[in-house]
DNA sequence: CCGGATCCGTTTCGATACTG
DNA sequence: CAGTATCGAAACGGATCCGG
């Protein structure tokens, strides 16, 4: 992996940490909370404050108001005036949290296959042998608007 | 969960989280080195504990060596002696440890298209267009013992 | 030198209480 | 419902020290 080595070289570590994609993208998502919220957004149809509050692995609140403003500011979720009910907020994956599902399928083929999970064999295998089909689904689920 | 008892240790939120396998991927690599730690004996060709410390990104000496340890007993990398020279000790990923490519490929390229990385394009696009068989480079260079 | 371990000030996290 | 405020606990980071 010679090739790859060339510009994953970093030689300046002064503000950013480097300008390696890998380390950009651990800025932003690579905290315990920020993918498991995008998670919760992308595949268990949670949209407000306290779906995600309570989402069964007890994120604090103050944790979560922070990620949530975090992951606005980096563009990756947007906070909407829920158009069904004025008096409510609706969180919303944009493009480029729609973006990240490859990612978080990955991430469940790896921990499924090495670690103990609860994830149905099916939907696993679904993952590895369409995979462009599944991430074909999860973009026209997004884009059709529902859960 | 809260009144159980008061001998009984109250139980974090962050010890025990859910079956799902992004949480549980996230328990082991879900913080902000473990991955650049991977990326870096996988793409950089670093092996040794001063490798990793000057790799650029300035991680300090004890996280980095509790890193290493987590992630040794994750299973995601062995520390062994230094063929070449016994005095000296190398980190290398397992087979569970090269099987986050995936996962690495993926951060690239969604930084790539929505960060501003210093990532050639052209490695980006042979990553987006020739995924399998650049994932195939990457575990050849593994099994033959190069960086 | 290499591979950490230890100490210590600072930052962040997490749990709960509280508020508009 | 959707967050703040508060405060103790934990993690971080930098510097230094240490055994081999």
């Amino acid at each position: 992996m010679a090739e790859a080595g060339i510009w994953m070289e970093s030689t300046s570590n002064r503000e950013r940490r480097s300008g390696c994609p890998i380390s950009i993208a651990l800025e932003t998502i690579g905290d315990a909370w920020s993918l498991l919220i995008v998670r919760d957004l992308m595949f268990k149809g949670h949209k407000t404050f306290n779906d995600f509050l309570s989402a069964g692995e007890g994120i604090a609140s103050n944790i979560l108001a922070d990620r949530l403003r975090k992951l606005d500011a980096a563009g990756i979720v947007v906070k909407q005036v829920d158009a069904e009910d004025a008096r409510r907020f609706v969180y919303r994956l944009t493009d480029r949290g729609i973006a990240l599902a490859p990612v978080l399928v990955e991430l469940v083929i790896w921990a499924a296959r090495f670690e103990d999970t609860d994830a149905p064999p099916a939907v696993v295998g679904e993952m590895e042998s369409n995979r462009d089909g599944f991430l074909a689904g999860v973009w026209e689920a997004w884009v059709r608007g529902d859960s």
